[in-house]
DNA sequence: ACAAAAGTGTTCAAGATACACCCATGG
DNA sequence: CCATGGGTGTATCTTGAACACTTTTGT
């Protein structure tokens, strides 16, 4: 029984791990892209990668590498999907294991590309990317749209303290409509997730708009709300 | 520039696909298991599996793997999660991109169990199961429960012909809980996504229910009706 | 005083829930 | 003729959508 060391007969591969990053910046969604450090393909745009290490796991894997880049931890991070088609390096079989990261674009701006290059581009006008990271930046997209319309997880794009119309511009901006105010006050509020300041932001307006913070302790436990709102279910 | 043909210094992995094969028996949620057949752990029960051939990517590997065991193609399948802690596998590290299927559980029943001692388990039941596939079973129900209150994916595991009361049964199964018959049936007709049939089912009543069918036309154009209904989404 | 954004309330329509009776048939 | 499961309708409540005016304040 015991003494076996390998799998026989098997192919190995190279195993990945890519960074789809997302910020807000107020007006529009940001992707944080980098220019790839080697060959081939170096200094073309890509996203955020690094292979996975023998004494780490995918999420271990993924913060390190999101750690590299922006010096964050704690970061909303997410699977996104695994990637393998057997083409898609063209050096050798690579899988990667794609995640999406949700960060307050503010965090840290600082040590931005000096050693990587990168740039917040805005999703729309993102530029070519390498392999087929565009095909994860467009499936990251569409599960940031389906996941933010069931859980709150867009705060994790915002700072600490916001205020009603910038979540407003948010969320306007990751589904390119827009809101009536009064409706989408009443349902952000009705969730009883904000907790109201008592300072306002002033750069936006003469008359200022308050503060809100998230109750930490009910995003908690509402976070999966949806799953008991299943009473009767159904489409 | 050109010439690379590896990347250095890394280490390579074997990859695995794992499939989560769900059945409906008309009372219960099951689950297709086999007995492993191969050292180590060999005859311990065991997810449907196989490694990731070189030529060959995910979805090939799964639908080889699945029907392999059942002799089934078109399955609805979908990609689950990647598992890969170092650790998982006691032989070597291997990491595993895990499937979740749906089929109708009448489609095969023929030639189970021969290669590979395959078993119908209730999902309540599940025996003690190798590696992280019982964490894997886990991720699947939760999904399968989160995506089912969203999408009509439970139709997968009936047959073309089916009853009200047999898709309710299915429900309840899923979520465990019961519906009242009447709001049931009118807000699954109310999706416009069952045909009506001229005959009945006679096999658990005197009086007979109406079969129905799925408009598949509706079906694929209503399945991701949810993001339509985004007009203000919000929590 | 005025421009510009913040904040708030009401009405109406649609969808969800609760609930009870009749129907068809095989035995 | 009766037991069993199939099928349907109505009243009520909750939720979401549409819509316009007042407030604050910096200039």
């Amino acid at each position: 029984m015991a003494g076996i060391t390998r799998y026989s007969g098997q192919s190995r591969m190279l195993v990945a791990v890519d960074c789809i990053i997302f910020g807000f910046d107020g007006q529009s969604l940001k992707l944080l892209l980098i220019k790839r450090g080697f060959e081939p393909l170096k200094n073309k745009w890509s996203l955020m990668g690094g292979f996975v290490q023998p004494n780490e796991g995918f999420e271990g894997a993924a913060a390190r590498v999101l750690h590299k880049l922006t010096g964050l931890e704690g970061v909303y991070m997410e699977q996104l999907f695994a990637f393998g088609a057997p083409d898609r390096d063209p050096v050798e079989r690579t899988v990667a294991i794609a995640y999406f990261a949700l960060i307050d674009i503010n965090k840290f701006q600082v040590q931005l590309s000096d050693e990587y290059h990168a740039e917040w581009v805005s999703l729309n006008k993102a530029p070519h990317l390498i392999l087929d990271h565009m095909a994860m930046v467009k499936m990251a997209q569409e599960k940031l749209r389906y996941k933010a319309a069931i859980h709150p997880i867009l705060f994790e794009l915002l700072p600490p303290k916001f205020t009603i119309p910038q979540l407003q511009l948010l969320y306007e901006a990751v589904y390119d409509i827009t809101f009536d105010k009064r409706n989408f006050s009443r349902k952000i509020l009705s969730t009883g997730l904000l907790i109201k300041q008592k300072d306002k932001d002033k750069l936006s307006s003469k008359r200022g708009a308050f503060y809100f913070k998230l109750d930490k302790r009910k995003y908690n436990a509402k976070f999966n709300a949806f799953l008991n709102f299943v009473t009767n279910p159904v489409i």
